[in-house]
DNA sequence: TGTAACTGTTACCGGTTCGATTACATAAAT
DNA sequence: ATTTATGTAATCGAACCGGTAACAGTTACA
């Protein structure tokens, strides 16, 4: 396994609360559905929680529900909410100040991958939570 | 250190390359610019050169240049040279088939996540070695 | 011819991230 | 009280990355 999935599994759990409205999903139960373990989940819905995409409730008959509409929930809503963002990868030593090209790459560098990664996120803004559940029901017809 | 920064000195280093046209450099001299190891920088020539950008003589006086001009190679010809495409980042378990979305969410989560990828990409595609080689300049006066 | 310079590749170490798992404190319904 | 949940910390194994040493192969040149 190389990279993180948890957008992935974030968005798995967020269409699953999405069509399942008004009621209250156990993490045991979407667990069963992502085929992982729960508290894998619990960690994901306290992401969302911290980003105020989730409400949950604890104790007996407890759960989480969407906290707004799937039609207000963006994909990048739930990417920001699950995945750090560390800005765009440089050096890991700073490059030679002596040198003209080691002295300026950074900066030139940051400027095309941070427009890079905000088209990535354009397309990721652009789609709802409810674009997503209508697939998954046109994909079970 | 958490992400690759691999893309990051590999532009760097066709950089370097863009600017000494017609010169070979060492990749000792190169790792000097980087701050780097030396075999760090040979490994990612390496994956240039596979890739037809950059061509590397061995021996005395030996050393690397660029395949081709650099109006001609783009951010993203280096992106996919240095950088694994493992395609979109989904489930480490299969979801649970039983369940109308654990059954359809891959699909439809790959269809977005190539999406926005190739937003992305259409970013590094329409920005060449030369831009990046001018705009270093440009920071130096 | 032989030596110096340079590439290409492998192997290994240390650090970090990730998912999975166990454990346990806390909270709420009945 | 007991049961059912969440919330969170700790730990484990696997994977990836950058740095480093080691070494084989190649070329220029004295």
């Amino acid at each position: 396994m190389s990279r993180s999935c948890k957008f992935a599994v974030a968005v798995h759990i967020a269409s699953l609360l999405a069509t399942s409205p008004g009621q209250a999903l156990t993490s045991d139960w979407i667990a069963g559905s992502v085929n992982t373990n729960p508290v894998v989940v619990r960690r994901l819905l306290s992401a969302l929680a911290k980003a105020g995409l989730v409400a949950s409730s604890r104790g007996s008959n407890g759960g989480s529900t969407l906290a707004r509409s799937p039609e207000r929930i963006s994909l990048l809503d739930i990417h920001r909410a699950v995945e750090a963002d560390d800005g765009p990868a440089l050096h890991h030593q700073p490059p030679n100040p002596a040198c003209p090209v080691g002295r300026n790459i950074q900066s030139v560098l940051v400027r095309v991958m941070d427009r890079a990664e905000a088209a990535k996120e354009a397309v990721l803004a652009t789609t709802t939570l409810a674009e997503v559940t209508g697939a998954l029901a046109a994909a079970e017809k």
